[in-house]
DNA sequence: TTTCTATTTGGCAAAAAAGCCAAGAAATAG
DNA sequence: CTATTTCTTGGCTTTTTTGCCAAATAGAAA
């Protein structure tokens, strides 16, 4: 199923539209509720049009569904599945990071990733 | 923590590099284990150097790992959670397509999203 | 009605990504 | 050694994305 083109582009533009640090910490918010777009302008700080853009993007992505009411638009979350993955993403990430500042301090820490989906095939890292 | 600067470009880095139809074919392919370049090149069909770039990229952000044996590079998955939000934005996908569908052929069969998530927190959709 | 507030849209310039070709590297075969 | 295979990298052009400003739109209130 995942040779339809048509199938591969719709999900690709899913990961897409989370693939930018202002939509992902929209979206990141959105998991406590919905919120209007002014209330989501005022946490990521760009301009309302920057913000009224990238929201549409995750709206045509599927991400997100609006409802407008009174003068106010509000957003809320459509993937059910986010939360799961984004604290698997969360924890990869974290890791990484750490990683990285053990080297920077000089103290090689974890020499690999800890992280639950860890393989080795091969003993080394090509 | 999705505040940090870094930890959100980071995270947002690994959903960035997902949303290529190119990259998340590669990607899907590998859940059935890890493969090299010459069989990810065959199955996405654009020039050798193309497809080790979106490698790369996916290696950048984390979500493939590689190995080289002889004069191969093997490339796997390195990212265990995406197999279920894989098969989330699949059915997500799947859905809206079918919906798509049927609104083309005129006949309007799934009025809403039928998808596990969907929430009704007003009666529109903006 | 006018005016205000909230949001979207158009347009544009700057930045980033995509993808090709050619060239470089690295392990292997002869 | 040279030749071959497999993959990566550099360079370059085309396309896409980003993000601002200004203008348009849509309710609410006066």
């Amino acid at each position: 199923m995942v040779h339809n083109k048509r199938f591969l582009a719709e999900q690709a533009r899913i990961f897409k539209a989370l693939g930018h640090p202002s939509r992902l910490l929209m979206v990141d918010a959105l998991r406590g509720g919905e919120l209007c777009v002014c209330e989501l302008q005022k946490l990521v700080g760009d301009d309302m049009s920057t913000v009224s853009k990238h929201l549409s993007v995750l709206k045509e992505a599927g991400v997100v569904a609006s409802s407008k009411r009174g003068t106010n638009t509000y957003y809320r979350l459509a993937l059910c599945c986010l939360d799961t993955f984004l604290r698997c993403t969360g924890s990869l990430v974290e890791q990484r990071i750490k990683a990285q500042l053990a080297v920077l301090e000089h103290t090689p820490a974890a020499p690999e990733q800890t992280h639950p989906d860890a393989r080795k095939p091969g003993p080394d890292g090509a």
